[in-house]
Order: structure tokens, then sequence, then C-alpha cells
RNA sequence: GGAGAAGUACCCAAGUGGUGAAGGGGCUCCCCUGCUAAGGGAGUAGGUCGGGUAACCGGCGCAAGGGUUCAAAUCCCUUCUUCUCCGCCA
């Protein structure tokens, strides 16, 4: 959520930022601002009313205990409690409609953002060649598949399409690669959480996915009570709320936290022909990473999100590519992105496996998580968060680019410690 | 799943319709003493919203949201959370 004095004192800053984005949000803007100025105006009615509601009642006792007689009173008292009840709703209306219109305003990027798609996003860096090979190499559905290590077809039929079974060797790299994610992490102090996977709907507002995206997650309907959670889509939405409604003191900042969870997403809508095997899947493991800082270090969070996450992927050896997303394409929550993807031969592209964002005070202002500074006085937090890594894009890009002559394929050193093998044949 | 009890500030806690939400602990500052302990005094309801250049003024606030009333921490309803007991259960 943007600071409504923010859009109330430079407007324009605000369409120009959502232009970057390819959103046009100038009606929205001043449709907020009207609604700003009406509600305004009705509170000053509002509570002028309840000033004089709140003098005339204190007189009541006092006339009483005086033995006044307090009828006529009472009576004009009667009719200015019915005004201030019908000026009351009218300012909860306005309220309400202004909340829904800012809840609709994605995130402002930030300045050095190109604005545009994807077609503008920026390549940064590249590690590693692209893997050549001397015979024909295979693509990872064949490879897991022939290696006994994905089950598509138990898969399909225990839950459908965009599901599968990791088994044997297969379930035993998944587990490697979550093992050392998390140890990697540890390594550098970020407090490990496990948190629910099954969430109200207020993490999944404050995190910024709902209202927009009510429809991208799975919801849990129990039949005997109206209660309603949804399936968590990232362990970042989980994360971000942790301190929801909370004062941090500053000395607990920055606040470094690691999450293992599987994450589940309907997908609808995704060409599943163009993403075969495990590239876009109904539930996937990942380990998130997130920090709450003081906004004067977010930017140096966000760099050491970066090369954390680009470290895994350099541990493992795997060709990738460092690009910072355009505004457009960052998300509705980010005032900026990167993203860590990875070489899938077969695709002939790159795969998203690790995206860094700083959302900057967006989520805290949804979330009300502030911080008392040196000063004493309470600001909002700034959250960021990254994958340290999605693995169904990681064992992909492992597999086919790890793989051998004969099908087998070797394991990334660091792993072998955590799969005791060297090679999966 | 059923029954009961509770939720007031950093903590404990009083408060069954009426002017400023008691009291204690802790914490901060001051005084006395001064090695410590003890004692005395003051402060400790924040936050947010609206108005104002500002000092400041005003609205809201007793788990959350509604309702009754001229007036609600207090009465009524709904929800959430915690605790106790019962049932079911991996």
């Amino acid at each position: 959520m943007l600071d409504i004095k923010l859009i109330r004192s430079n407007p324009e800053k605000i369409k120009a930022g959502a232009k970057k984005r390819c959103i046009d949000v100038d009606a929205l803007v001043d449709d907020i601002l009207k609604i700003d100025e009406e509600r305004r105006e009705v509170t000053g009615k509002v509570e002028k009313m309840k000033a004089e509601q709140n003098a005339a009642t204190k007189k009541i006792p006092q006339m009483k205990k005086a033995g006044e007689d307090t009828t006529q009173l009472m009576a004009e008292l009667k009719t200015l409690s019915e005004q201030i009840k019908a000026a009351d709703s009218e300012l909860g209306e306005l309220e309400e409609k202004q909340k829904t219109l800012l809840l609709s305003l994605p995130n402002m990027p930030d300045d050095d953002l190109l604005e545009g798609g994807k077609e503008n996003n920026k390549p940064i860096r590249l590690y590693k060649e692209q893997p050549k090979f001397d015979f024909e190499p295979k693509n990872h559905v064949d490879l897991c598949e022939n290696l006994g290590m994905i089950d598509y077809q138990r898969g399909a039929k225990l839950a459908g399409a965009g599901s599968w079974v990791y088994r044997g060797m297969g379930a035993r790299l998944e587990w490697a690669l979550l093992n050392f994610f998390i140890s990697e992490h540890l390594k550098d102090g970020y407090e490990l959480i496990l948190p629910p996977h099954m969430l109200n709907y207020e993490c999944g507002y404050v995190a910024g996915q709902f209202p927009k995206f009510t429809e991208e997650v799975y919801w849990i309907q129990n039949p005997t009570s109206n209660d309603k959670k949804f399936m968590l889509p990232t362990a970042e939405t989980a994360l971000v709320n942790l301190h929801r409604d909370e004062v941090l003191s500053l000395d607990e900042l920055p606040r470094k936290y690691i999450a293992y969870t599987p994450c589940y997403r309907r997908e609808a809508g995704s060409y599943r022909s163009e993403e075969r095997g495990m590239i876009r899947g109904h539930q996937f493991n990942k380990v998130e990473m997130v920090q709450y800082t003081a906004p004067d270090k977010s930017d140096e969070a966000f760099a050491e999100l970066v090369e954390k996450a680009e470290r895994l992927v350099q541990q493992l050896g795997l060709h990738y590519r460092l690009s910072k997303l355009a505004a457009g394409d960052c998300s509705f929550s980010m005032a900026r992105t990167y993203d860590i993807e990875v070489w899938i031969p077969s695709m002939g592209i790159y795969k998203e496996v690790s995206s860094a964002s700083n959302a900057r005070d967006y989520q805290a202002r949804r979330g009300n998580v502030k911080f008392r500074g040196a000063d004493k006085k309470l600001q909002f937090v700034h959250t960021l968060n990254a994958s340290g890594l999605a693995t169904s894009r990681v064992i992909p890009a492992i597999v086919e680019q790890y793989q051998n002559a004969d099908g087998s394929v070797t394991v990334p050193e660091v792993l072998r410690p955590f799969m005791g093998c060297d090679i999966i044949k």
C-alpha cells in the first residue's frame, strides 16, 4: 500500500511510476484524491459533532445531581446522536472505498528501473558457459524418468496434471538440495522457520497477493465451518506476516529468516506443452529468505540476498543468468526485482530459480510492521525476499547440465555429502 | 466437536451505565543517603486520524466488529484468542 500523504502531495509521481510498469492509474489516482478530500471533509464534520456530544453528555450527570430537568437536553442530544450515526456511516463507506482503491495501486518502481515489460529485462551477468555435449543430450523429463527419479504418470494418477512424485534418487536429490540450501543459510546466521502451510486471508492481503490474485491459490473450505484458508503459494506469504501488527526495536533489525515450504499454485492458464516436466507444477519445494530491515539498510540487504542466491547456484556449478527486471515485470508489491535464471539445455532458455525483491515499505504498510528508530519515532520497516532456491527448476538444470553420454547424471560436488553418492544411474 | 471461564497499558490488577479508566510492580528522571540496600517525589496510554506554519486543539481507543442508550470497559449479539473439563483422534 502506498502512503496516502505521498499520493496527495505528489500524484504525478505515482502516475509516472505506474506508467513505467505499463499500468495506467491516472483515473484511479484522481478517484482516490477525490474521495480523500470528501473523506476529510466528512471527518471534520463528524468530529465536530462528536466533540459537541461529548461536552453536552458530561453535563447530564451534573444536572441530575443538582436536581435539574434533563429531558430537553436529552431530546436535543438524541437528534444529534442520530445525525452523528448517519454521518459516521457515510464516513465508513468513504474510508472503505478509499482503502479498496489504495490496495489496487501497485508499489512504486525504483527510479533506476527501465520502463516496460519482460522485453526490457536487462541481463547483468552470466556465470559459466553454456555446457556443450559431444553426444545428443536428453531433456530432463526423459532423464528423470529413465533414472527413476520422477514419476509423472503416478503423480497424475494421484493428483492430476501438474503433479509428480519424487522417488528414489530423485527424492534424495530433492532432499539433498533442500538440506544444502538450509545449511548454507544457517552458516550466514539466518533463523530457520517452519510456518503453517494453510494461512488466513490476512496473510495474503499483507503480502500483496490479495485481493488481486485470490484465484491463483488453492482454498481450503471445510464442510462444517465457514472458516476459509489458503495454501501458501510461497513461504514469503507466511514470513512477511510473522511480525504483522508488531513494533520491532532497532536493535532487533535486520531480522533474517529462511523457511522451507512446498509452494502451492493453481497455475491456471499456463501453457503446459511448452513447460513439460517439473518446470511448472502445482506444488514445488522452495527455501525462501526474508529480511526485515530499517529503511536505510534495505539496499544493502537486497545486495546480500542476491549474492546469497547466486552463491548457491554457483556452488552447484550451474550456468545461469542474473537479470534486473524492468518495472513492468516486477511483481505488484515490489519496488525492484532481480531474477536468477538457470540454463535448461533442452528448452534452450533460462528459467527462474530465484527472484530477489525489495518491497520497501509497501508490505509493511499493509501489515502494519513498524520499528522504533533511534529518534524514538515509529516508522515502517522494509521487507525483502528472495528464493534460496526453488528446487523444481534446479533439478532439471542439474540433470540436464550434468548428464553423461550413458544417461547417468553426475552429482554436483556440494551435494555429495547430502546424497552419499557421486553419480545417479 | 460439546460445556464452562477469561481477554483492561511493559507486567499484575480494580472497575456492573455518568465528569479525568483506580492501585501495585517494573521502567525513566529528580531528591536524600551514598558502598549497596532502603526511603521520598515526579513521569510512565501509546498509536492513529482530522484541523493548524506552529505552540496546540479535536475525534477514536478496555481482544475485534456490530447493537441498545443522551451516555458503554460496564448491558446485548457476532467473531477471534487463551485456559479448564469432556468427546473424538494420528
